[in-house]
Formats: structure tokens, sequence, C-alpha cells
DNA sequence: CTTGACCTTGACGCAGCGTCAACCCCGCAT
DNA sequence: ATGCGGGGTTGACGCTGCGTCAAGGTCAAG
């Protein structure tokens, strides 16, 4: 007969996994001879190397007992969902790999280079502290879901400001940043959106971002987002709503 | 900004997964608003994105915390490692998958019927308890191995009974079981299984169980589990490898 | 008789959270 | 102003599947 330490290397596991599984009920405590030592037979070496087995395969010790008590028609069922649930769990990890890749190709953590490029543009361009704090933010999660597609964004946004509609956008926005409950301003400022959007209607700038942001999720994502970051966002998204656009991260004509 | 609730659901994890992050310093605690809520931006759930997406491919917390604060080259050094990681554990599971099916298969846990028969026909031709125990014991551990090789060894094991050699070889195992110091005995036996091996050698059996049975680790713990269970056993096993034979659940021919 | 390799029980430790408990806070309807 | 529902706060214990001491008893060998 076998001792504790012989039975747990034949079936490959260690010793206290075996007097665990003794514990929990799982491999039933063998004879003892004279010195109190346990004594086993072949008959446990084959249940611990089942007991292993599943165990190895994922399976919680509670079900494993229940499997190994099971008649084999339940067994050959649960075993079945076992191989089904292994396949899922192949899968994820597939799945895993994918996304770990994606992450090491993002440039690092920190807020990408072009952005911070633009972010002191506005602020030259004498855009508000807050709305630039906002953007940047933005910008992070932007750049943390569609890395590749941050310099053409980029870029654009940077040839955007060379039109002085822009610049007054950003003005504007400063003024409300100091009093926010001026409606007049805010329907100024909301004209001058819908003209701007407008003229990136007619030279597909919108559909272009729609194109490279496909994920509506995320999009309603920032949009929240953007609504929590003032008050006047969602006024602004309001008046210009009024005006025919529906959006704020990426904005598209209503539906007439 | 986003309070916890809002920022674990952009990440997708639980708030308590959030504040557990905080617990052991792999997300820095944010500022607080007036009423003492966690008050979080964009970085947060950047970092709290990759957070998940490292933990999910089930890299340790304490990794993750190593890697979010390397550098980009570091960083993907890591995470190829990571990769060659997840495609270990994809292996892994796959085959546990096959090992899953092949429990499946195997004729429940009891001992299989075919072995129950021929330990019957073993006690029928007079073999001592104590032998016809170690057998069972013996033929389950290759029944849980090699499951679907057992009616063939089993109609091999029963066919050999029909020689009187054999049925011989058995009475003197039964004579050795009551004293196992006669040298003389033990010697007629070994002599016995000798003749009875060279018999075996030339029909082919032998070559035709160790192609049944390749796996010379799983022979050896046989082997010792036969030496543990009774004296005599090392002693005949001296004895029969004297006259060119070793092994003992397996025999081969000694290379001369 | 010692030594070293085994065995015994009992207990605490670990990751990565889940899940109470007991309490504040905020907006809304009454 | 009051109650309610759905947020938030800290603190603490629970869970799985063992690893890892601690403080010994046992056994074979030298």
């Amino acid at each position: 007969m076998l001792t504790i330490g012989r039975l747990a290397s034949y079936a490959g596991v260690t010793i206290r996994a075996v007097r665990h599984y003794h514990q929990v009920g799982l491999l039933p405590e063998p004879e003892r001879d004279a010195s109190g030592y346990r004594s086993y037979d072949a008959n446990a070496v084959v249940r611990l190397i089942r007991i292993r087995t599943l165990a190895e395969a994922g399976v919680p010790l509670a079900r494993v007992r229940e499997l190994l008590d099971a008649d084999p028609e339940a067994f050959a069922a649960a075993s079945a969902e076992i191989d089904r649930q292994l396949r899922t769990q192949i899968r994820a990890l597939q799945e895993h790999r994918r996304r770990i890749a994606r992450l090491g190709c993002g440039d690092s953590l920190a807020v990408p280079e072009k952005v911070v490029d633009y972010l002191d543009r506005l602020a030259a361009i004498g855009a508000p502290a807050a709305a630039i704090e906002a953007e940047r933010d933005a910008w992070i999660l932007i750049a943390a879901r569609w890395p590749e597609s941050i310099p053409m964004l980029m870029t654009d946004k940077v040839t955007q400001l060379a039109n002085p509609k822009v610049v007054r956008l950003y003005r504007l926005i400063g003024r409300i940043a100091e009093d926010w409950t001026d409606e007049k301003l805010l329907r100024e400022t909301a004209d001058l959106m819908s003209e701007l959007l407008e003229q990136a209607a007619v030279s597909g700038e919108l559909d272009q971002q729609t194109e490279v942001m496909p994920d509506a999720a995320f999009i309603r994502l920032m949009d929240s987002f953007a609504d929590a970051a003032h008050p006047a966002v969602a006024r602004l998204r309001e008046l210009v709503a009024e005006r025919g656009w529906t959006g704020w991260t990426v904005f598209a004509k209503r539906d007439p």
C-alpha cells in the first residue's frame, strides 16, 4: 500500500492537495497503519488522477465531487459541458491575445504627442483652460480606443484652427466659461457651431469622423462625459439640436 | 468628472474591483468632491481599461502595476512574454479537453467488468487472495491509463490461464505467500517464470505489451507499487533478473 | 543513537475580489 | 420637510485551492 507522498507523486499532485481533497470530502480518508500514516490503495490513485484531471481543467472542486459520484451518463453529459466551457475559455484567451497586442501598439499610456501639440495651439488661440482640459480628456479616451487614427484626426483639427470662425468659436466658449447663463451668448455660439457644422458636412468631414470612430456605445459614453463636464454643454447641445444637429463628440445631421 | 459607478461601467469592471485597485495601488486615488465622493477623469478610464485588459488575460495585479509604469519598450517586451504565456495556456486547455474526453470514455470509475472476469478465473485456479488483490490494483491503474486496451489484454490473460504452467506458477505464488523466505521455492518460481517469459518472447507477446503500454514512467510506477506490495516480489525480481529478464509489470530481455 | 526523510495535525497566508453592514448624500415627489 | 430610491463611503469577513510554516512522531540506514 501507498503512503501519502507516493500517492501524490504517482498522481502528480502535492501532498497538501491530497490532504485538502480529504478535507473537502473529495477523496475518502483511507485506513491508517499502526503509526497513524494514511495507507492508500490503487483505487485512490485512480480517483486522484481523475480529480486532478478535472481540477486542472478548471472545474471547481465542488463540481468535481458531483461528477465523480455521478452515474456514467450524467458524467458524460457534464464532461461535454466542461468541454464547451474549455472551448469558450480558449476563444477568450485568443481574444485576450489580440487585445494585449493592441495595448502594446498604443503609444504608451501618456497622452499622444500629436494631441499635446493640438492642445497647445488651442491654448495659443485663447481657448479657456476648462475647455482644453475637457478636450484633453476626450482625446485620451479616443486615443486609447483608436490609437492609429489619432495622427489623422489631429492633423484635421489643427487645420481647422486656421479657420477664423473656429477661433471665434473658442473665444465665445471662453466667455461662456465665465458666465454660462447668458442665453444670447449661448445662441450666438450655437449659430456659429451650426454654420461650421454645415461646412464640415459639405466637405464630407462629418461622414469621415463617423467612419473613423465606428462605436456608437463609446460615442455615447464620450457625450455623457461632456454633459457631466459643464452644464453649458447640455444647453448648447439643445440649441445646436434645434438647428438640426444631433450628437456632440461626433455630430450628424438630424433626420428631417 | 465621473463617479466611481460611471467609471466602473465605462471600463467594464465592478465598483469593488476599482476600489481594490486603489487599495493595491494600481489606480491612484483621485480627488474627492465636497461630499467625499471620488471624482475621476479620463486618464482614470484609460488606465482602468488597460488594467482590465491585462488582468482579464490572467496577468497578476502586481505585474500589471509594473507593466503600466514601465516604459514602452519594456512594456512591449513584457506583453510579448504575456502573449507567449497565453499561447501556452491555450495549448494546455486543449490538452485538458483531450484528457477530459478520455475520462468520459473510461468505463466509469469501477474496475472494468473484463478485469473482474479475469480475477474470478485467477481465484478459480487457486491463486492466493493477496496476489489477486495486487493484480486488481494493478489492472485498475492500467485501465485508468489505457481503457481501450483492456479487452485485448484481458483476453490474452484468460488465454494464458489455459496453460498448465501458468496455473502451476500461481500455485507456487500461493506457497510463497505462506512462506516467502524459502529460497528454493523462490528459485523454482523464478525458473518457471523465466521459461514462460521465453515462450512469451518467442510468440511476440512481450513486444506487444510494450507497444500497448508505451509509458515508461507509468510502468516504473506500477513496478514500485508491486515492490511495496510484498517483499517476495523484490526477491523474485532479482532472481528473474539473474535469468536475463528486467522489469515486472512488463518484462523485457536484458541486453546481453 | 543520530540523522534525514518521511508522516501527523493545526493554523495562518495569499489573490482578487463578492458581499454584507451601517452609514452619508442628492434629487425628486409628496 | 419629509420620505424614498439610488447613488456614494469605510470596514470587515467570506470564498477557492491550496502554499507554507510550526511543532512534533516514525522509520530505515549508518
